[in-house]
DNA sequence: ATAATATACTACTCTATTGTAGCATTTATT
DNA sequence: AATAAATGCTACAATAGAGTAGTATATTAT
């Protein structure tokens, strides 16, 4: 049950910046305050700009800020933009084709946390975090 | 959500034995009716016998076959054992140290699927497969 | 205009997983 | 004993994900 570093560092960073969402943030900051290596940092941010969650603002003063509201990127969205959702909404053991009519020997065991995972990733979004409790990003 | 392709193979070959416990398997057997490349399986069966999951039978008409009983092997174990379960039992957002006093903030969100799935992967084992009605291995 | 500071892009390196090749070892059959 | 058919082992190759380096481009302050 795992994420892509790339993944976990795109959910790191755009929960970070939700909790204030109406600031610009700059590559720099976010490094900084998050820990993540400073070009893969920026290329990621390219991507997530170019999927349409942030604006990219270049030049002096520039920086990084959410062009979509908050309450409407869910973390399925994310992960999606930056590996994509297919071997998540799949099969367990790999299987290509797949359905419940023609279902594989784990599937009954799996399909609970496949929707588990599911639901949970589509249906919270970036506004529905607890940034009281967060202590870290 | 997802698992290596070695705790794929591994779950996949272990649940098709669990269907015949009581078979003697061939590795060339194995990777006609699981379409696993041929060498990494037979790796992976030796490290399934190490682990103490099978025996393996060495010489002309060997083979593999159980070591220990189906019931008592959960798929928790498997996983463990071939991959280890460190990174499922722990953060989606991959941090080391983490504790719910000291929770980041996806955590809330999280720790719903990786419960699930944890109580999933231990609470069945290969013995609990509903093996009437798997269509494939 | 120029310098400073920011992002964008391209190509490369590093690493862990996955897969392959070849030979060694074991054992039943003859 | 020789052969055949099975597993065991070690080293290497291929791949994909993660990370790095260096340069180009854009914008603002002065
Ligand atoms: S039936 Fe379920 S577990 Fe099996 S291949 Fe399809 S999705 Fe995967
Ligand atoms: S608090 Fe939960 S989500 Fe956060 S680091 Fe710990 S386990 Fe992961």
């Amino acid at each position: 049950m795992k994420l892509t570093n790339t993944s976990e560092y795109a959910l790191r960073i755009l929960t970070y910046m939700a909790k204030d969402p109406a600031q610009l943030y700059s590559a720099k900051s976010l490094v900084e305050k998050l820990n993540i290596s400073d070009k893969y940092l920026r290329r990621l941010m390219t991507t997530l700009s170019k999927q349409g969650f942030i604006y990219s603002i270049q030049g002096r003063e520039g920086g990084y800020s959410f062009r979509k509201e908050p309450s409407e990127i869910r973390l399925a969205d994310v992960v999606d933009a930056v590996e994509g959702m297919d071997t998540y909404a799949g099969c367990v053991l790999g299987f290509e084709e797949c359905s419940c009519e023609n279902p594989c020997v784990m599937h009954a065991t799996w399909i609970k946390v496949r929707e588990e995972f599911l639901s949970v990733f589509t249906n919270t979004t970036l506004a529905d975090i607890d940034f009281e409790q967060a202590k870290r990003y």
